[in-house]
DNA sequence: GACAAAAATACAAACGTTTGCACAAAAAAC
DNA sequence: GTTTTTTGTGCAAACGTTTGTATTTTTGTC
């Protein structure tokens, strides 16, 4: 039932030349007569001949397929990084396989592992947040794949770094809130051994500092990038510690923050001034409006894209690390009426 | 510099024995010693030895990647669906190349030709808005590829198809306006040549049919899926036409309309009844929050996992038809305030 | 018309596996 | 102790390309 792929060997067969020559018309080397060169592309077409990219790349040690190591695809942020990722291999002849790791260190390492079996051209990973180890790289720098961290990145592995500007946004976002009268402000804070995280907890400590604030280590909750944890920190941070402003490394815990508030019948902005990050679609959608640090996912898969072609042509990994800027979006949440108002940072 | 990559061959070298020897080794061949499989296994380790899949696949004529065609991976919609596929695919054994059509039919040309060309071991598509030609799949049908079609689907193709209950959906979703005390209900459908639009429009004319409300064409707006869509339709028909309620086939037009409803000082629910379609994120968040008809995608994308792997198996595909059950999440736009209403349909 | 140079094509090996078949050694059967 | 069966390996071809080298054909020169 199934008709038998066509293939070069076929098309030389039929037209009786020989599949070198066919291998050469069809990949346009000069060193085939333009005739011929016409006939085999006619011929190809009306067989139907589709190559056969495993004996190619097998054969040719060289591999179109790039390969792509997300926490989740179907994250705001990722699966927008990976749209614009695609939006500049695709016109490169590049295809990307995507490997989810749900978060899990033990996914991030198999899928890696996979990757490198599937001989892919290249390697762009963000690395989930149980990741602390990273030895499992060595093989592949060892192998010579370009590898290109983006967002959640190391330093303790080699070759470019696209990340986003979190200490700016922080420091920005953190500074607007101040600048709306907030005195005692809170922070949100991720998983800390996270970079970005870090960063921002880093940008928010920056931004008292300069402000002459104290900094209150009492006032920082961890792991509170969830809508369940923002609600939970109200309860037990907020309000107890008398709270007049919130920066959420999290849009979600930003909005767990708001809910929370209004139940118990506070005012946004009245009493607690918040501002998150990612700028989510939601964001303004939430009722007050919350002000965010968007974050220019779809221009970071562009740096992405490019930074993993540039790549493969070198045999040498550069480590250079390219910053996205992000932008703070004032919002009703922190006091900010007029959408006109957005400062570009 | 790169270190050249070790093969079978050279654990066989080093262990002295053959490569085919390995090759059973690795594969859990019975016909190989027990403790030479042992040793073998402990060899490719410590070597570091990773199987070269295109070398694999080329001789051995199967593929562990499945192919997956959507129109965009960052809709709400399509990246769960991929996750679900995902979910299920992954602990199977295989892999995802995924590609994005941007709504273009040329573009579906050609990523269909892509997988082809890397010898998937199936295809999984949800065609795009443009697409009015099928020829393109006949290749895939000669060659034996399986293909798996859903949410956007054909039945030109023969093969399995998942798709939501877009009927059932719109029709309980108009019902359900109708039960809230609307007369005169405008449809925002989509384009009505794809599948789930004018299913959602069957079931929007099925409903008032059933409770005898006349169906007035000039009460549907097609092509009315964007935000934008939705503002102009309200000034263009639904206040001039005296409307009291909208079956949207998108969130976003119905959102458009809650804005420009707003806009003009027209209460939702009290003036005009609004429900959507797709139950996304913003639907919770929006003031009056959005009733909406959920659809599963991730359930659909498991589905669509299990009819691959299924079809894979055979060697003559069916037509089989799943459909995936929608909910009616109530809110308020519709005039429902609890959400404990919930009604699964 | 003989010869060199250039252009076009053919030959054959290689990429890293898998797999049918042959074969040897060990185990079982008589 | 011979024959049969079982078990474990080896041999070599094949998958569909690409590519270095060899060979043929064409073209140009005198």
């Amino acid at each position: 039932m199934v008709k038998k792929r066509v293939t070069i060997t076929d098309i030389a067969h039929e037209m009786g030349v020989t599949p070198s020559t066919v291998s050469r018309a069809l990949a346009g080397n000069t060193r085939v007569g333009s005739n011929t060169r016409q006939r085999v592309l006619k011929v190809a077409a009306q067989m139907g001949y589709q190559p056969n990219v495993l004996a190619s790349s097998l054969r040719s040690g060289r591999s179109d397929t790039i390969g792509m190591v997300v926490p989740r695809i179907n994250r705001h942020f990722f699966s927008h990084v990976i749209s614009g990722v695609e939006a500049l291999l695709n016109p490169a002849g590049f295809n990307l396989l995507i490997i989810q790791t749900h978060e899990r260190e033990e996914h991030e390492r198999k899928a890696v592992h996979t990757l490198l079996r599937n001989r892919v051209a290249g390697i762009i990973i963000s690395h989930s947040v149980e990741t602390k180890g990273f030895s499992h790289y060595q093989m592949v720098i060892d192998e010579g794949v370009p590898l290109v961290q983006f967002d959640r990145v190391t330093e303790q592995i080699v070759g470019a770094r696209i990340v986003n500007d979190n200490f700016l946004g922080a420091l920005r976002s953190t500074q607007h809130l101040i600048k709306n009268g907030c005195k005692r402000i809170a922070h949100f804070a991720g998983a800390l051994h996270v970079n970005v995280y870090q960063e921002r907890l880093d940008g928010y400590r920056y931004a008292l500092e300069k402000a002459g604030i104290e900094y209150d280590p009492s006032l920082v909750v961890e792991n509170c990038i969830i809508q369940e944890a923002g609600q939970e920190a109200v309860a037990r941070i907020v309000l107890p510690k008398k709270v007049d402003g919130i920066f959420a490394a999290s849009d979600l815990s930003a909005l767990g923050a708001i809910q929370k508030l209004k139940e118990l019948n506070k005012a946004i902005p009245g009493d607690v001034k918040i501002s998150g990050f990612a700028n989510e679609p939601f964001a303004e959608m939430v009722e007050p409006t919350l002000t965010s640090v968007e974050q220019n996912a779809f221009e970071m898969g562009n740096q992405v894209a490019k930074a993993v072609i540039e790549s493969i042509g070198k045999d040498e990994p550069v480590s250079e690390e390219i910053h996205i800027p992000v932008r703070l979006i004032q919002r009703r949440s922190s006091g900010s009426d007029a959408l006109l108002m957005n400062s570009v940072v």
